[in-house]
DNA sequence: GCACTACTAGAGAGAGTGCTCTAGCCTTTC
DNA sequence: GAAAGGCTAGAGCACTCTCTCTAGTAGTGC
């Protein structure tokens, strides 16, 4: 026996990359069998739950990468601001000419509410492991706790918006101006909260 | 002759709320014909280039819905960043308990690059269209020519980021997050511009 | 009445889908 | 050597997909 799992690692690593770059009702068993050389009978050996479930593996294995990658960005920075923007940094580096690259999770979860309650859980873990990651950060950075969840919910969505727009544009001039916004919004643990708080309401 | 493209405007309308609601690749030509009640025969006489055709023609429409209700909430709006706030609040209106609403675009750009590049196209000619719209609205509050550009990309990626984890999430709370994050980045012509500066490069 | 156009209805083709199932290989263990 | 089990290969099934094609209806102008 060489690798344990040596096909199902090819499995879920193609499924991720196809789920990342067309989504998830796009990619047909075929073409994960095809580009991962795996048999039919491998798949349902290791997955007998089919395509769902590899589906589930993949956005998990993906989630988990992102959420290294992003507290690694964060652990080196002064600020969760500048750790934001590192992240944006390394994501800029992956996208490719075709509109292959960003979010590995979006695409899945954006088609999943309909499709698969599971994959849509799968989804939601996804963005609140990366939350919680950024908020971890702003508290080391002294923000009061009241101001924490929203200025980490803000910092996940301006992630998500930059990487969507980058990728369906394909201008990647909008990672670098997320990476701007979230130094403006992330950077200083007090100053801009007390401006905000006497606009409309 | 009742109304001229009766039966056009029903196919328009299901396929854009389908588009929205699960994208593409995962919306059937059958469940396009079963809920708008129209046969298969009416769609290719309407659209020749088939679902495609359709699809693209859905995506112009609610781009311009989005474009009309993004320009009505900035024009009632003291400032760029009160105005995408309130954009906000009427797009969180429209979701449903079941993960329904949301960015009518994003999912179909997600899966696009790979899949259609024609809807893809498509999808980044809708999301221009709201830059420029937010762009305009931060130059007629004073912001300086050259900070324009990098405001209004954060305004829409904060938009569309909020729009996917909301989604995702079912948690409305998102919403209102970047509301404020929106008040803080584009509510002051200057500022916090000069903050900015000094942070990382 | 006739010709013409706009539109609709729906059967069916051809290709593709996810998945099941049987047969068999290869390694390990006794 | 033999048995056992993890794993693989691939044929085939039932179903769904988009799209083509023919037949037909309704309204209009002459």
């Amino acid at each position: 026996m060489a690798i344990v799992g040596d096909s199902r690692t090819q499995l879920v690593q193609t499924m991720a990359r196809l789920l990342r770059d067309q989504g998830y009702t796009a990619t047909g068993l075929s073409q994960v069998l095809a580009e991962s050389g795996v048999s039919n009978g491998s798949l349902y050996h290791h997955f007998p739950g089919g395509m769902e479930e590899l589906a589930e593996t993949a956005l998990e294995a993906s989630g988990k990468a992102v959420t290294d990658a992003l507290t690694r960005a964060l652990d080196g920075a002064p600020n969760a601001g500048v750790g934001v923007g590192r992240f944006l940094d390394m994501s800029a580096e992956l996208f490719t000419d075709d509109g292959c690259g960003g979010c590995p999770v979006a695409p899945t979860a954006l088609e999943s509410p309909l499709i698969s309650p599971r994959l849509r859980v799968a989804a939601a873990r996804c963005f609140h492991s990366w939350e919680v990651r950024i908020a971890q950060r702003l508290r080391a950075d002294g923000w009061p706790e009241d101001s924490v969840p929203e200025a980490a919910s803000a910092g996940l969505a301006l992630i998500e918006g930059a990487l969507l727009v980058a990728k369906v544009s394909g201008q990647l001039g909008h990672l670098a101006h997320a990476k701007r916004a979230a130094l403006v919004l992330l950077a200083t643990p007090s100053g801009q909260r007390a401006r905000s708080n006497d606009r409309e309401r």
